[in-house]
DNA sequence: TTGTGTTTTACGACCTCC
DNA sequence: GGAGGTCGTAAAACACAA
């Protein structure tokens, strides 16, 4: 079963084996991992804007915000004033500098505050959408593997919370050090893995975006490009250097985490040696 | 409502580094 | 060998035109 596959594979995934067993849950009013007993403490962020997403409160010294985070709320000017949960929910405030330092990896004395502040009754606009899960119950074979995976497992979707803070981090920094993972994951109820796997499929997400451009253009405007969209590149190269140039502009506040060795991360680096120096 | 294209999680294969 | 990287892909979730 796909379940205890991944539970033996990695038991960090799904903190807590205790699991929820009842299918018959009215999983859509959890619309993150229904199956996962910690998320029954999270709750999605109900702040939404006209397209359902977030209003992120965006502190000032966020700056313009990139092209492709008009899907993740208002921008800093907009500040939208989110309706609070109990006044205090990470992704909601504005992203003052005290957030700020919690982001940095050298000032983390202020992590981000635990979701379970959040109100239980506050849902996600997501939430509506499905009403029967009787299928959940099934198991289906993976074609290629032959493993078998457990459909209420196979894909969660996050919520505009925990998705907003990974975007945050992403936007601060592409490539995450092992410290910020486990606080992340701890504060957004996600394991590590998967923390760690978001960040892949989000810097795959770019290099996507970026290759896109880079053929629609063809090379024209590649100037503007490359400076553009937060100096991604196809491979995390020195020039990838986490906002080197975009955090200068974006970031003055605080001063960049360690320095990363992208140069060391053109293809298979690690991070160890950075995070080991912290 | 439905068909279809896109986006989002999650994984396996393979790589490099320590 | 284990960690984390990219790349390719599966499939659920989602968006949207017809």
């Amino acid at each position: 079963m796909y379940v205890s596959y991944l539970l033996d594979k990695d038991t960090s995934m799904y903190p807590g084996s205790a699991r929820c067993t009842s299918n018959s849950l009215p999983v859509q009013n959890f619309v993150s991992a229904p199956a996962y007993s910690d998320y029954m403490g999270y709750h999605p962020v109900p702040a939404l804007d006209s397209h359902g997403q977030p209003a992120p409160a965006w502190g000032s010294h966020y700056g313009p915000q990139r092209e492709d985070w008009s899907a993740y709320g208002p921008g800093p000017s907009s500040a939208a004033p989110a309706a609070h949960i109990n006044g205090s929910s990470p992704g909601q405030g504005s992203y003052s500098s005290a957030d700020y330092s919690s982001l940095h990896p050298a000032a983390a004395a202020a992590p981000l505050p635990p979701v379970d502040t959040i109100n239980a009754q506050q849902i996600s606009p997501n939430s509506q959408r499905h009403s029967s899960y009787e299928w959940m119950r099934k198991t289906v074979q993976s074609t290629s593997t032959g493993k078998t995976r457990t459909r209420e497992k196979y894909r969660v979707v996050y919520t505009d919370h925990q998705r907003l803070e990974l975007e945050k981090e992403f936007h601060y920094n592409r490539y995450i050090t092992i410290r910020r993972k486990s606080e992340l994951a701890a504060n957004l109820r996600l394991s590590e893995r998967q923390v760690k796997i978001w960040f892949q499929n989000r810097r795959a997400k770019e290099r996507k975006l970026m290759k896109k451009k880079l053929t629609h253009f063809d090379g024209s405007s590649l100037g503007s490009l490359q400076s553009d969209s937060g100096s991604v590149s196809p491979m995390p190269g020195p020039e990838a250097q986490p906002h080197s140039d975009m955090a200068a502009s974006l970031f003055p506040a605080p001063p960049p985490p360690a320095a990363l060795p992208m140069g060391g991360l053109q293809h298979g680096g690690t991070l160890q040696q950075v995070v080991a120096s912290q």
